[in-house]
DNA sequence: CTGAAATTTCAGTATTATTTGAAAAATGAA
DNA sequence: TTCATTTTTCAAATAATACTGAAATTTCAG
């Protein structure tokens, strides 16, 4: 890019452009988070920032600190979302602090096995109720269903392919 | 309710065909839209009415009558689900009313295609800013997004697989 | 075990989302 | 086009949720 070694700016540019670059993305997470995911603002806002941050893991102060909101918050969100399984805790040795960061993206995969479940269930459950007496919703469920466990077989194919695929780079 | 058949009203109520075992499923859908989904109850409960009711359209006042809620809520309601490919709207030929259904299931691969590349072109935007000097960063950012695409690519094959899968049956 | 450090909980408050019902707009059969 | 029917919009009321900060609890190094 430059050709102009010797004007220190340049260097502050380049490091102002990945901050508001990464602003960007933060506040373009935290928009999809409440339009879209169902998610809080704040919420969207710290996984964000667990995915952009240039650290390994960070710790809950650390996320404050980038997000600019309460202890109490960051605390209980981090919580919220590592039960869903978009972040996970660990602790570093010879410190009490607990440390975050977002998983792998073969976790990820994890997650929507969940949710897949889920679906699948509920279907079953709505299919319980309906006998030959109301054809129209026993096939709608009876598709939404089959649809769910077709996708459940694919994606056990496909995660497979995933952690083959990966196999000589990551972990 | 009444056991008196040659009481007209028992036509008009073909929509009772959504009986009290179908009550846990429409619960059960409301209560994981509002925990998982990020949708309203209300939501919730007129996407489950449609998944279960024995008919293959339903009009805004059908709904609105399988509810219980007001006229406005329920067409916002629709019209939001109809925008996210959740539900499917049309006319009936010599009326104004408009009609609405759950899609098949294959129409539910174009809603889950779309959410697929708002994630990838998500994790491209993330990567933007970030250069060589950030490699934890790069690298997070880069998985993420590889898997996102290694996703779209199985995804269209699935996607394929399955509309071959029920060639036989569903439009 | 102790106690400093860290996390979690929770009551209070602020903010945001949902729902209603009626008015406005749009629709389409005649 | 007309106008009754249907849908949409929107202001107001209500309900739900998110956020804070401080107190209570938990954690772990020493």
């Amino acid at each position: 890019m430059s050709d102009a070694p010797w004007q220190g700016w340049r260097t502050d540019f380049s490091i102002s452009n990945i901050m508001n670059a990464d602003n960007e993305f933060i506040e373009t997470v935290a928009t999809m988070a409440e339009t879209s995911w169902g998610m809080s603002r704040l919420t969207g806002k710290i996984w964000a920032v667990l995915l952009v941050a240039d650290k390994v893991w960070m710790s809950a102060e650390d996320v404050m600190e980038a997000v600019g909101s309460s202890r109490g918050s960051v605390s209980t969100i981090l919580r919220t979302l590592e039960s869903v399984g978009l972040v996970q805790r660990s602790t570093l040795s010879g410190s009490k602090r607990r440390v975050y960061r977002v998983p792998s993206a073969s976790s990820l995969i994890e997650v929507e096995r969940v949710s897949l479940e889920r679906m699948r269930k509920l279907m079953a459950l709505g299919l319980r109720g309906v006998d030959e007496a109301r054809p129209v919703t026993r096939e709608r469920l009876g598709e939404y269903h089959d649809f769910m466990v077709f996708f459940q077989q694919e994606f056990e194919a496909l995660a497979e392919r995933w952690n083959n695929r990966s196999k000589e780079s990551a972990v």
